[in-house]
DNA sequence: TGGCTATTTGAACGCGCGTTCAAATATAAC
DNA sequence: GTTATATTTGAACGCGCGTTCAAATAGCCA
């Protein structure tokens, strides 16, 4: 139970206490008694100020998404014409990643909310998209410039694959700890930024600028 | 509510329609008066079946993981030493998604579901790492052998990439046929495992290989 | 066939859920 | 300081949840 924090407006309070325990346990595994135990609210609080948990998820979610694709489209729109791939997908996932390694709690808290949401078929299209699709397309344009021969399915392929490791890794679920008998850690955001561009830079230089599509299976 | 089978035990009927809920909407989004109904049998079979709501879920998970544990582990141990990376992806993603292929639904509801629980933290250790660990680490062993010369950590991040890519192409949420306009389609695993393993071996090959860790951020 | 165990049935238990509402209180405008 | 509006309070609503249990039935072996 939070320290009860004038400073900050009802809706504020309620809007990070919901994302921290979204983050934790998913839409479903959150109970509106839940959040405003947790913010030091009235349990009726929520639904006048947001209509309902359905729509108090949606603000959770846009809050920090409208913040985080203005950056990313500026990202791109800077990047000069001669531009490398490598310079794409940092464009893409840096802003993201710096949010979560300097944004605080509430950030590291969004990214595994997004991750688990990105994972269920359930918020696909009413969320997933609707938030993310527009500068997934900028992302997917500017890819075709630097590989203007690559097929179109070899891009969006080679983005959803990006898409996967960026979110699983963003979700921080402490597997790679376990798994690594601690060598790594999920919360090291420069070694994963240190990695995960490279990697993936790897992979679309190899579907993209390849002949992949005419391999033998 | 599927039609009432004799030739299916009361158990797997209760698992099948648990799966496919599970796959759906999560473990809190789904109750047991849900899977009762569509299984066609009595609420309280689940619990004298499985024990509870929590062990069936279990169950649900364990059924499959043991089939596809114990392939992957043949595909991984009947590699030559003259293995490549490409090999050694084939052998661990190749099991499951020839199962998801050609394994029918139930096999791509539990992929389904493998993708929910791996982005959430709730899940990591209790399932994830107990069910898919061993496989894990041995994945790794024979990851060490192609890259001698490669840091630790290169290659459980790259492992921990090759996770995300996985599972969030396996969840089939249809977020790259609204992508792409249906150009992709995420049931066309022909398509993906095409391209999902050359994506990756580039990535790991560049991690692996190269000196990234010596790299300027 | 008779007796024993395994399974199924149908109902009930207490509990926590999202939502609603009238009354109380705080806030702001004149 | 009065009035109008915005916010907060505390309680209640009906409903669906996971679980339990005694009684009924089915299956099986002597």
């Amino acid at each position: 139970m939070t320290q009860k924090n004038d400073k900050v407006s009802t809706p504020q309070r309620i809007l990070d206490s919901a994302e921290a325990l979204f983050a934790d346990n998913g839409y479903d595994g959150v109970s509106l008694r839940m959040i405003t135990k947790q913010a030091g609210v009235e349990l009726a609080l929520p639904n006048y100020h947001f209509g309902s948990k359905l729509e108090l998820f949606r603000h959770v979610i846009q809050r920090r998404s409208l913040i985080l694709n203005d950056e990313r489209i500026k990202a791109l729109k800077s990047l000069s014409d001669t531009a490398e791939i490598h310079d794409l997908i940092e464009a893409f996932i840096g802003p993201f990643l710096r949010r979560s390694l300097f944004g605080g709690e509430g950030w590291r808290n969004y990214a595994r909310v997004i991750a688990q949401i990105a994972n269920s078929p359930r918020w696909t299209s009413e969320i997933m998209s609707a938030e993310f699709d527009p500068v997934a397309i900028e992302f997917v344009r500017r890819v075709r410039l630097i590989f203007p021969d690559a097929k179109a399915e070899d891009i969006y392929w080679s983005f959803h694959f990006l898409l996967g490791a960026m979110t699983m890794t963003f979700a921080q679920t402490g597997r790679i700890d376990l798994l690594s008998d601690n060598i790594c850690h999920g919360s090291d955001l420069s070694a994963i930024h240190l990695r995960m561009v490279p990697f993936l830079s790897a992979g679309f230089s190899k579907l993209c600028a390849g002949s992949v599509s005419r391999r033998k299976v």
